[in-house]
DNA sequence: GAACACAATGTTGTATACAATACAATGAAT
DNA sequence: ATTCATTGTATTGTATACAACATTGTGTTC
């Protein structure tokens, strides 16, 4: 009776309120309509999406794990903020995991894997042509996420995607609008390198690919120009 | 309703009820008090820590996002049995980020931080001597943690915090008896390196060291004796 | 008028009640 | 006897009620 080959039941096949609200949620943040210090709090999502408290606290639970959310005891939820430290961090652990991930997908990518990258490529370039520039922020994320995954390293691709998450926080603190960024050019060349299972240049065009993000951010220490009014107007 | 089954001081108990269930729940699986696979009922857990369900399953989220549970939709929570694949993986990351992070630890390690570390050691040693080879463990764990913490990248000291986690599971599931280890050998010429600052030997040691480890576990494909009924009595 | 205490309000933290689901046991039909 | 359906029980999922806490506003005291 039950033909499912991979067992699963039917609760574990339909909708899971909580992840349902929780990648809402984390869409609204990769796609900067949520800044960054947005209180969010429960009745007004609970509102929002029509569940529970117990359900968005569930979400929102699960979004503090991922350091896109801060929970603060008593105080409620809030979009993470992450600091200059942290923007730093975020992008070093990038450099130092991805570029060896690119590598490995770039010897083991399947002729699927690689139209699929160029799917991506394409729907980034029609967001972008669209003017929807959240939208293609959030696709060029995922972008790199794929090519975690076709690493076939789960756990290391975990870690990716919660630095590209985390990423979307950076770049809407610190993106340095002068800079004009051509993502899609960059991934052009990376899917050819991976298509010809280049593994060494692919490692190398990613390294540089996040150099240039990092570099295309404003990390400098803004020692004089604190981000809260306590540290502003206390002397 | 609060009526204190367990040791928890009252300072504990008060501040942060679901961070203490869980830490109490990642400290028994650490040291192998709970083994994996084991089911973890929300009233049974309710009724030992002398809270509602409603934080047990805060707790069980929080252990469930890193890996140590494994959350299955309306049928509950069991510690994780991470297959063999998940396995390498969990040593091959480690064999990615704990050397460098060795290195950084040794060039940045200040005077208390080697206190620190050896006062690790001692403990380590005592709870040898002693006989609690679970304790044992987490000790050892909790090194490897606290040269991460000293390296002073956040991110990165998160995920090899998770890692380690999930080398108690995998070392309960794959250790090789007949392999002796003497982990506070390895552990005292780490510390040397890192008292000298010398980076570049610390790298070294702590690759190899994680190399031992990983040669230790009997990670050997078991395709013709699968561990569920189901793939076993199948054709 | 300034400092403090204290009540008012709103939000989060926790417990509990109820609904939905899975699993096991029982019994009927073939 | 085996299969299938059905019911019963236990457990999880969700909503809600209430308690605890933080914050804000008001009033009292000096």
């Amino acid at each position: 009776m039950n033909q499912n080959l991979l067992n699963l039941s039917k609760a574990e096949s339909q909708a899971k309120p909580d992840e349902t609200v929780a990648s809402s949620i984390s869409l609204a943040i990769h796609e900067h309509r949520l800044a960054p210090g947005t209180k969010l709090g429960e009745d007004e999502l609970g509102e929002i999406y029509g569940v529970s408290r117990t359900v968005i606290r569930a979400a929102l639970q699960s979004l503090s794990h991922l350091e896109l959310v801060e929970i603060r005891r008593n105080r409620g939820a809030y979009v993470a903020k992450p600091s200059i430290r942290m923007a730093r961090e975020v992008f070093e652990a990038r450099e130092l995991l991805e570029p060896r991930t690119a590598r490995s997908a770039a010897e083991r990518a399947t002729p699927e894997d690689i139209d699929l990258l160029k799917r991506h490529i394409v729907e980034e370039h029609e967001a972008m042509e669209a003017g929807d520039q959240g939208r293609a922020l959030y696709l060029s994320g995922q972008f790199h996420i794929e090519i975690a995954r076709i690493a076939d390293q789960a756990t290391i691709a975990g870690f990716i995607e919660g630095l590209i998450a985390r990423s979307s926080l950076v770049i809407a603190l610190y993106w340095h609008r002068e800079s004009a960024l051509c993502e899609s050019f960059a991934h052009h060349s990376l899917i050819d390198a991976i298509a010809d299972h280049d593994g060494k240049r692919a490692e190398e065009l990613m390294r540089s690919h996040l150099v240039d993000l990092h570099s295309a951010l404003d990390l400098r220490d803004k020692s004089g120009v604190p981000r809260s009014l306590k540290e502003a107007l206390k002397p």
